[in-house]
DNA sequence: ACTGATTGTGAGCGATGGCTCATATTTTGG
DNA sequence: CCAAAATATGAGCCATCGCTCACAATCAGT
């Protein structure tokens, strides 16, 4: 019962033509997990949906988990590339301006291929080991962390630690849960009051005795 | 390409000792589960570790996530047995009492066997069409709705559909996380302070302005 | 043009797991 | 005590999947 955590890639693509082959077999891994699911998604589907031959995939990568963590570490690095401005901006604003930009831009965030998002997020507790978070969630969790030290003066923060979590984790699981599986909840005009009444609870939370 | 949806008891036990069979399989897919995950789980191995013939296995149950299924309604149910009697003695009492002790009865209810529970859990999103929420979610959020209506003079309710979704949402997920994630958050004395702040959050976020 | 390095190919091996079916055992009802 | 029904057994078939390897094609540098 051998375990396989390979998740390095194997070789380095030096050439052009295969970085090509790589990113053929991520856009066809990306587009196989949103169609089938993880379960059922197979080396060799892949590959034949890459048009690449099976050997060719395992020059590059070890398995199927392998190539999964780098689907989703670009994807989340597409996120990212979303929020960060955004986050860095508000580091300097009042608490009422700073929740609701962030509520906002945590949905424009997860509004990225949200089928894929789906899909990955499933699988993120099973695999790579990040017991708690993932990536995105601990990058946005560090900047809240900061901000609140930096404006406790004006917050009332008994446990910055706890007070960081319940905001992250509060945020992250209603823009998720939003975008993903209540689309309806922030359609056209609903959007607002969405991010009305989100950011409401964390500010009167952050401010109030 | 044929899936396999199957769910339903392929047999009703009607005799003593095949009820006997189908209550040892359930035990040891819930031990399989916990200890071995659900992707290595199999119904070989099911049928082994409840000390039961394979062909035996296949007379109740059509497949594993027949037998997974069955256990997560056994779960849900012995959540819910948990938690129903202090959420209905709830409906009558003023916000503040209520959702603190909706905090904690969720604490307590996660902590039915939090290791299959967290197993459980990750395997909802990928069977049965919940969609959105797990049956015990579903129930929460009928209690909530049904407070929230009751309450209303005396509450800041915008649209009761949303203002259900967030409470439930945000009460499930912070209780979640922190039972099978950060059980260090609500460790001995910590427990007090992290019912303290949730509660604090939503009681702010229902009554005020 | 030549040659070694890089990249690509896909048939097929071995392992695993889902599930069946012919057969055996136990229970029930009369 | 005796059928017939209910229940239990497990060897083994079959499909799938991960992955290798011997080989072919292409490219880079000279």
């Amino acid at each position: 019962m051998a375990r396989k955590p390979q998740i390095k890639p194997r070789k380095k693509a030096s050439q052009q033509r295969s970085q090509v082959t790589v990113d053929v077999l991520l856009e066809a891994t990306a587009r196989i997990l949103v169609k089938d699911g993880y379960d059922t998604a197979s080396t060799n589907k892949i590959a034949q949906m890459a048009g690449v031959s099976i050997g060719s995939l395992y020059q590059y990568f070890p398995g199927k988990e392998a190539l999964v963590a780098a689907v989703t570490d670009q994807h989340f690095k597409e996120m990212m590339a979303v929020a960060r401005d955004a986050l860095v901006n508000v580091m300097v604003q009042p608490v009422e301006t700073a929740v609701r930009e962030l509520v906002r831009v945590m949905i424009d965030a997860h509004r990225v291929n949200p089928k894929l998002h789906r899909v990955l997020f499933e699988q993120i507790p099973r695999m790579g080991r990040t017991d708690d978070m993932d990536a995105f969630d601990r990058e946005a969790f560090g900047m809240v962390r900061t901000y609140l030290e930096h404006h406790r003066a004006e917050l009332n923060v008994a446990d910055l630690e706890l007070t960081a979590f319940i905001c992250v984790k509060t945020v992250e699981t209603l823009t998720h849960t939003a975008v993903v599986n209540h689309p309806a909840l922030i359609a056209g005009a609903k959007q607002d009051l969405f991010i009305d009444e989100t950011t409401r609870m964390l500010v009167r939370y952050l401010k109030g005795k």
